[in-house]
Order: C-alpha cells, then sequence, then structure tokens
DNA sequence: AAGTGGTCTAGACCACTTC
DNA sequence: AAGTGGTCTAGACCACTTG
C-alpha cells in the first residue's frame, strides 16, 4: 500500500479513492486477516492524507457495513461482511456479478426494439409518453447455465447521432451508456419482488417449479438523472445479500 | 427547527442526531419541499455545531441516497427516495413497517417453543450446536390481511434468568430483545429470495399461485454480535423499494 | 494513564458551477 | 467574481475502553 499507488485509484474524491483502497486491502491485501485497523491518525500519516480524508473513507466503510468504529477501542473489520460477494445493495452489471462469484458471462437470445414508451416508463424515466426508447432484451449465462433474464429500456435521445442498432448489445448496457452517451450510472431505485415470471422467460431460464426474483429498477446518473428502466429476472443461481440498517 | 430540539433526539452521538432531524425536516418538516438544502456553514450556524459534524450528517444523508453533494452546486435533495417507505435496506421491526404504510399492525397464531440449535442456525448465531434456542413463530396482519409469516429465534442464553414463556411474543422481537436482554439490535445481514414456501405457512398467509419473499436474516447488535435468526415470508402486500450503490 | 474515536475551532486553498 | 462542496492544517477537548 503505496502512497503512489493512490493516485492511479478510480474515483475523482481523495475520499472515495481511500474508500476503494480499503475496501481492496480489506479483500486481498495488507488487511485481509486484519481484525482492526490502525488509528486514524496512524493511517493518516500512512497515506499521506488528513485525518478528514481518512474519516470520510471511514464513514463510507462503516456505512457499507464493512467496520464499526467504537470509541476507545478503534476501528474494527467486520469480516461476515467483508467477505460476501453478491450483494443486493451495491450495483453491478450483470456480467460483474456473473463473474464475481467465478463464472464466465456471456448473453444469447438478443432482442433489441424501438417503441413509444408507455405511461409507466415514461414517467420512471420522466421524459414525455410516446417518446421513443430503446429496448434490450437478453439472456445472460454464467458459465452454460442461465441466470438472468433482462429488459433494458433506453430514451432514444441519450444516443444523439449514435446509431444505436449499429451497436454490441451482447455488452453491458453500462458500458454503451458510458462509452456512447458519455453517462456514468451511479446507482439505481429498485422494487424487489417474487414472481413466476412469463412462460416464455421460465423457458429461457430453463425453470420449472421454482419462483423467480425480479428487480424492477430505475438507474441514474449525476444529479438524480433517469437514464435506464429495468427489468430482471433471477433464478435460484445467485444467491444475493443485502445488509439492512437501522436508522 | 431550534437547537432546543436536538438534545432531547434520538441517538448517543451528535451528528446522529443531526441526522434524524435533518431527515424529519426533509420528510415533513421545513424542508419538506426543498430542492435543496442550505449551505454547510449556514446549517453549521443555524444548528449551533461545526461544519465537521454537519458534514458527518450531510455524508449519512447522501449513503441512504436522500440528497447528492456537488461541488460548485450545493446539497441537492433526491425527492424520489426521500418519499419512500418501505424500504428493504433499511431494518424495521414488522409492526413499524406496517405502521409506515398506515395498517394496524397485529399478530396471532403465534407459536412459542425452545430447541436445540441446528447446524446452521448453530453458525450464524456463533453457538454451539445443540445449544437451546427459543424459536417464535408467529403470522403478522395488516389491518385484517394476512401480510408476513415470521420465525424468529434467539439463544437461550440472552435470556439469563428472564422467564421467556412469560412474555408477549404478539410484541416486537426487538422490544423484548431490548427490554429484556438489554440487546439492541444495529443491524442485519439478509439473504433475499422467490419461494413458494410450505403448504402451512402459504395456506396462512391466504395465498394461491402467488410466490412469497423469503428474507432469511441474521441480526446483529453491537460489535456484530448476531443475536437473532429469522425467516419471514413476505405476500406481494408489500412493495419493497431499496437503493442500490455503485462502490 | 494511555489510547481510541467523536467533536470542535478557525482558519486556508482547491475544484467546480453559475452569474 | 462569488458561492458551493472537498480537502487540509494544527491543534484542542470529550467520552469511552483497556491495561
Amino acid at each position: 500500500m503505496e502512497k503512489n499507488e493512490i493516485s492511479s485509484l478510480s474515483g475523482s474524491l481523495m475520499s472515495t479513492k481511500i474508500t476503494s483502497l480499503l475496501i481492496r486491502e480489506l479483500k486481498t491485501g495488507i488487511y485481509a486477516q486484519a481484525e482492526r485497523l490502525p488509528a486514524e491518525m496512524e493511517l493518516a500519516a500512512e497515506l499521506g492524507v488528513s485525518r478528514t480524508v481518512i474519516r470520510d473513507a471511514l464513514g463510507n466503510l462503516e456505512n457499507a457495513g464493512f467496520i464499526e468504529r467504537v470509541r476507545g477501542i478503534g476501528t474494527v473489520v467486520n469480516r461476515n461482511i467483508v467477505e460476501l460477494n453478491s450483494r443486493l445493495d451495491f450495483k453491478l452489471e450483470y456480467n460483474d456479478m456473473i463473474q464475481g462469484i467465478g463464472f464466465t458471462a456471456s448473453a444469447d437470445n438478443i432482442i433489441l426494439k424501438e417503441e413509444p414508451a408507455d405511461e409507466n416508463i415514461a414517467e420512471k424515466l420522466e421524459i414525455d409518453q410516446g417518446a421513443r426508447i430503446v429496448c434490450c432484451q437478453k439472456r445472460m449465462l454464467a458459465g452454460t447455465v442461465p441466470a438472468i433474464y433482462s429488459i433494458d429500456c433506453i430514451p432514444l435521445e441519450l444516443f444523439g447521432k449514435v446509431n444505436y442498432t449499429a451497436l454490441d448489445w451482447s455488452q453491458p448496457v453500462f458500458d454503451l451508456l458510458s462509452h456512447y452517451c458519455g453517462l456514468t450510472i451511479l446507482n439505481s431505485l429498485t422494487s424487489v419482488s417474487a414472481t413466476n415470471a412469463t412462460p416464455m422467460i421460465r423457458a429461457k431460464l430453463d425453470v420449472k417449479e421454482q419462483p423467480l426474483l425480479l428487480l424492477e429498477e430505475v438507474s441514474f446518473c449525476k444529479l438524480n438523472r433517469p437514464i435506464l428502466y429495468s427489468l430482471s429476472f433471477y433464478t435460484d443461481f445467485f444467491h444475493f445479500s443485502l445488509l439492512r440498517k437501522k436508522f
């Protein structure tokens, strides 16, 4: 963990860089076996930043449940939570989720359409009803096992002059939005439910009796701007974890 | 929003008190219509605390998705998120969840048992396999509609000299743990899935085809100490929302 | 008594957006 | 140029836990 590593980290703010660094060190680095983190003043000195920045970063880690800070004791690591990999409260691309548990991700059965927005989608994406949206349905595989069926809807206007039909929609939608629309997804507001879905989706996911987990979500970029509406159907291939906090 | 209100707020740390205050003001108080919050220096002056504390509190609000802080612009309120009421990433007692959406909460079909912990529960609660646990099953109603079936398991030793069979188990388990064991639940690690449950549970919840949402959770008090293992089966009476963040 | 995190002061400069 | 949030300095004291 050297100072010069920090400048190359993701994130524009120093505290987010330190946050990422500490998460990495907690998961697989020099704190991979640690039950405590060093004192705030120590960390500040080691990483060459002020205690302010360290406290910001530790605050982020605490919010994510990775650590607990206790007066008089120190910064205690919560290993149960550091070691989780499929967290429902973290927004990831489908590919990253699949790779995160050690499988090769791929997509097939891709259907690309352009449609007018219905009332529901128009409201969610804050666009006019009837405005054109691009809808991409696909099936995601983990290795050879079908694991997710997704329907992603994006306002056509976000593509500007880009011809969306020429893009490779087997790529993660996050990447398309980032490369061709210059938009970065920061978070998503998600509704969770259990469903039997449609016979078509059940067939594609190769399930029989078993119900599916449905995530209906609106994804936002900077300043709460909605840019993506999606439905994702999950088989029990994934075991989603979630930290629920008292407020 | 007066200074003397602050001292009576919940939480021991000043920043958590300010956090609660600001959430209340954002939901139903003087910022209920606000698109922005005042500048940090202004808030600090108004509330009689330093900018440090304000920044801690705003950090909490940002982490919960209520606001976004932008350099050069200010603190922007995310009304979509402030106005949510059933958040899956917030840990609430069943009663509070039901009352939160405007219904009267009650419990029936209560079954109380004492059992030895099986391997799974022993591991989750960090107790010896075979150690005695108290299991309380019940059905929660929203008004007259069955909405949740829950199974709560607590290590017997936590009750010390208290005779648990004499307690009123229609009360929230949080309250029993707090009053009789002196333990406060801070958060829970939850596994989310879709299930058809058992015929008994389906019958009690009065559902036909519709699958249920299952939350399997371990609840923790201070220093990551597990004190409660529970299974909760939810009908589609609840519409759970969740903020998923990119990290 | 020593060490920890939580709060505070009273500034300062930087990066960014808006006017 | 003015105002915002992000970072920083160089301290200080308090509340709490441990030796």
